[in-house]
DNA sequence: AATTATATTTAGAATTATTCTAATTACAGC
DNA sequence: GCTGTAATTAGAATAATTCTAAATATAATT
């Protein structure tokens, strides 16, 4: 597992600014969000570092995640209660969830429409972020 | 606490239809959501339900309110992992969640608005449902 | 109204995702 | 190469929720 020197750069100066160091594991496994991206769970992680990192260990991957998430270079996701998952794409999109397969899908979103999101909030209200998901049925699942 | 006549009306057609019995619990839970609506989680409902029924159990709590979420009756609201928290409020509408007060509001949503949400999935996707929830500051905690 | 069948409630145990703890290891600056 | 701090690790702890099995309530039938 390789990580680009561009997104090696992405994630140093990420830790720099936030006083944390880079370390091997959170390297790996920032690479490994980036290398399959789909939307894998703490537990799922942990099963695809162990590949190439036998001796990592779940409370890491969970730090790691907790690191990644806080310095802002991956997203959580989460549907209901379920597991949260974790995703590194940082443009600004919404999660499709399909019951039939499991899957989650990217679902890219306008600063317009964000902006006609924003402007439905009550005076006074100012929101940091929106979350936004669907549930349904992806293309594959023809219902 | 007393059930009006129209959401009794509401509940026992809902539970019928779904093959489900009236019991005074899910009764007495229904009315207490509706009498106070601020999403409160399983245990705020637990300890509010036994003010009046001290005999009613946390599971019971949690098996009425799976009930009268599934038969459609109320709605499940998620922030992150945080407890699960319970709306009573049927019509379309997000979820503001005030960091700083931790309060959550009702947001309005127009069908037009929904609907322009709809359009930007990708084709061959249909969605049940969206999720739509802010974090931010509200009106009365300006930051 | 009594009988029967099924649904619901209940208390407590079990589960599951996640966080915490304390000891060990790694890293950065001197 | 030391020294101080941060990160990793294994395993225990936590917290929300679900499950289990027995007791009770409700609805349907006689």
């Amino acid at each position: 597992m390789r990580l680009e020197p561009k997104y090696k750069e992405l994630l140093n100066s990420a830790l720099e600014r936030s006083g944390q160091r880079a370390t091997k594991q959170r390297e790996h496994i920032y690479a490994l969000l980036l290398q399959k991206r789909n939307h894998p769970t703490a537990e799922e992680v942990y099963v695809r570092a162990k590949e190439d990192m036998p001796t990592i260990s779940l409370a890491t991957v969970y730090n790691c995640l907790e690191t990644l998430a806080e310095t802002k270079l991956i997203r959580q996701v989460n549907f209901e209660r379920e597991p949260t998952r974790y995703c590194p794409n940082l443009t600004k999109h919404a999660h499709f969830y399909c019951r039939e397969s499991g899957e989650i899908v990217d679902v890219d979103l306008s600063d317009q429409l964000l902006d006609e999101l924003m402007k439905v909030l009550p005076a006074g209200f100012t929101a940091k972020h929106i979350e936004i998901s669907y549930d349904g049925a992806c293309n594959e699942c023809h219902d």
